[in-house]
Order: C-alpha cells, then structure tokens, then sequence
DNA sequence: AGAGGAGTAAACAGATCGGTATACCCGACC
DNA sequence: GGTCGGGTATACCGATCTGTTTACTCCTCT
C-alpha cells in the first residue's frame, strides 16, 4: 500500500464513510472534497476519477475486513477456526456493517460489468470462499469445496440480512447451520 | 390493483426494467419518459413523483414474485413444497435476476429508512418469512420458526451470491442445505 | 536561497437531475 | 357537437453532476 498524503487519506476516509452510509451513486465528488476539508483539485490529483475513488474505497474495505477476519481466526482454537469466521462476522457487522455489505451495495449500483470496481468485488468474495476452503481443509474436511461454497452462502445471507432488520439476528442463525453442516461433515 | 392507462404502464414497466438493471439512482425520470414513449408531465400525472414511481415498481415486482413462488409451490407434492420454494427460486432468477435480489439492491440505494419505498422491501422480506413460515408448520415442524428463519437465509444467500456469479450454482447449495435442515428437524 | 510538492480558493464547462409550465391533439361519452 | 380525460411536444426552472482551469500559499528538503 503506497503512503497516502494527509489530504489523500482524509479523501478515502470520507469517501469509505459517504459511500457506504449513502450510496456510491448518491455521493458526488464535491461533498467529498467538503467533507474532507480538501479541494475538488486535490481529491482529482491524487484519485484521478470518482471510478477510481470507488475502487480504492472497496479495495481499502475488503483490506480492513481480510485483516479483521484473520486475526480473529488465528486468535481462536484450531478447532474452533471455521465458526470463528461467524463470530468475526458478527462482531465486524455490530461496528462496520448496518447497511448490510459494502460490496453486494456497490456492485448493485454498478451494473457495468467493465468497471473496475467490479473487479475488486468479485475479488472480496473469491477471497473468502478460497479462505473458506482452507479452513475447510485444514480442519479434515473430505469435501472442503462444497462445504466451502455452504459456509459463503451462510456468510453472505447473513451480512444481507444484517443490514434489512427482517430477522433479529441472521448471524445467530448462520453460525448455527454452519454448526450443523460442520457435523454433517463429520467434523 | 387499479388499473393502470396504457401509458402509465408503459412508464411502469419502463422503470421496471431500468431502475433494476441500471440502479435506481443512475436512471432518471427523462430516461424512463422516454424509454416509455410518454413525456414527463405524463409521467407525473400518473405516478406524483419517482419516489412514488420507485415504490410502485418494488410493489408489482414483489406482486409477481409472490405470484410465481405461491403457484409453484401450489403445484407441488405436499410433501415437497418447502423444497419447491428453492426450485420455483431457481426458475425466477433464470429469468429476472441476473443482478441479484432487488429488493437488497434497492435498499442499498436508500439508506433514508423514512423512504416510502423501505415499507415495501420490509414486506417483502417480512412476507417471505411468514410464507416460509406456514409451510414449515404444515409439513408439521415443531419449531417452524427457527426453521422458517434458517429457511429465508438461505433464499437470501442464494438470491445475492447469484448476481455476483462468485459461486456456480448458488441455489443448488441453498436448495441442499434446506433438506439437511428438514432432516434435522425431523421432517 | 531556491525548487518543488502539497495544498487552498474559486470559477467554469457541459450535462443531467427532479419537477413544472404552456399549448395543443384526439377520441369517447352525453 | 361540445366537453373532458389522456395524451403529446417543447421549453424552462434551479440545483447538482463529473471534471478542468487559473492563480496563489505554505512547508520541507536540499
């Protein structure tokens, strides 16, 4: 990660804030420039576009969460890896996360296929169900892929459901099917 | 439902298919008119305002959603209705949802909770659940509402993992999950 | 002492935003 | 044979959008 100037990272800590509580779209560079305490001149000699704003805004949040789950994971008993991924998620979602995830947002309100910003989406999810899958493998699982693919959709309903408040908490509820399809793998 | 002028349904229909496949925020008013073949003052005439536009295209998309998946489980074996919900889920999203879920994809771009239009995806997401709900009291689950729960997870999960092609088959995973947590709960 | 990087302030460009206004047309009903 | 609902066309409003430009200041490093 190449050092930010003072401006620059007063611009992306605006932008992760504005972006997220208000929607990419719904956020212009102006109120970004403004909200940082910086001009519009600076914001563009240092990001270049608002596309590339938005990149570096997801690229930052998927950096923060990939460390967040880590730690978390490697903080907990080898046995206890995989639930420990729900835990985290839960924890992440009570500070980070009221509007559900950052990424299924962005790539909501950015359907062209070729816009960079894409590419770091489907780089967070591919991430993780390749995390997943590690987890899976170390902990003895014969099919780490299917159990992998399991744990993501539980992941990813429950970050979703998180942020729409149609049940009291999805997490809860996600880390207790993992339980149980970490039993029906025989784990 | 009252029934719409010919033009007002073609503005609805419009907004339909741009609001979901560009983002609401990234379609205007002009855009829709237009696509329509039908002025602004048309439009307003008829719909008051986008806010109120937005809302009428979430109630009729939830209007046919709720149409498919009642008449498919309708047509199915007693016995395999809470199943068919995965099936009748597949089918839609073959046809309508390449970006993912809708609803989830409006929210995303309302972060106001006193938009009009969050009452609507609230429905859809409180409906889904009672639905869900009542099938799993008459296959005759003792605890149809940690059942239902886990249920609308999993239609969330697979809902949003297929707008963002991270997994190949995200309903099938679902779908699997749901009959290991029928077989759990005895069913 | 001087150069260059980082920044501010403010105006501008062209397009588009949601929304309104004026003026006209047409076909169905009474 | 008018009236009126539904519709068209076009122009306009102020605001905001992304992005650019000009002119100037401050600080740090040599």
């Amino acid at each position: 990660m190449e050092a930010l100037t003072p401006a620059a990272r007063r611009v992306l800590d605006s932008a992760a804030e504005l972006f997220y509580g208000h929607g990419i779209n719904a956020v212009g560079v102006d109120l970004i420039a403004k909200h940082a305490g910086v001009t519009k001149k600076t914001l563009y000699e240092r990001f270049g576009s608002k596309e590339a704003l938005i990149s570096a805004y997801l690229r930052e949040r998927d950096e923060r969460w990939r460390a967040w789950l880590t730690a978390q994971v490697d903080a907990a008993p080898p046995q206890d890896r995989i639930l420990a991924t729900f835990d985290a998620l839960a924890a992440w979602m009570r500070r980070e996360n009221p509007r559900g995830c950052g990424f299924v947002n962005a790539a909501a309100e950015l359907p062209d296929a070729d816009h960079p910003a894409r590419a770091v989406i489907a780089d967070q999810k591919h991430w993780l169900r390749g995390y997943l899958r590690e987890l899976c493998e170390e902990a003895g699982a014969s099919e780490a892929d299917d159990l992998a693919d399991e744990l993501l959709l539980l992941h990813e309903g429950a970050t979703v459901l998180n942020g729409l408040s149609a049940l009291a908490d999805p997490v809860a509820v996600s880390r207790r099917m993992a339980l149980a399809a970490l039993e029906r793998a025989g784990l």
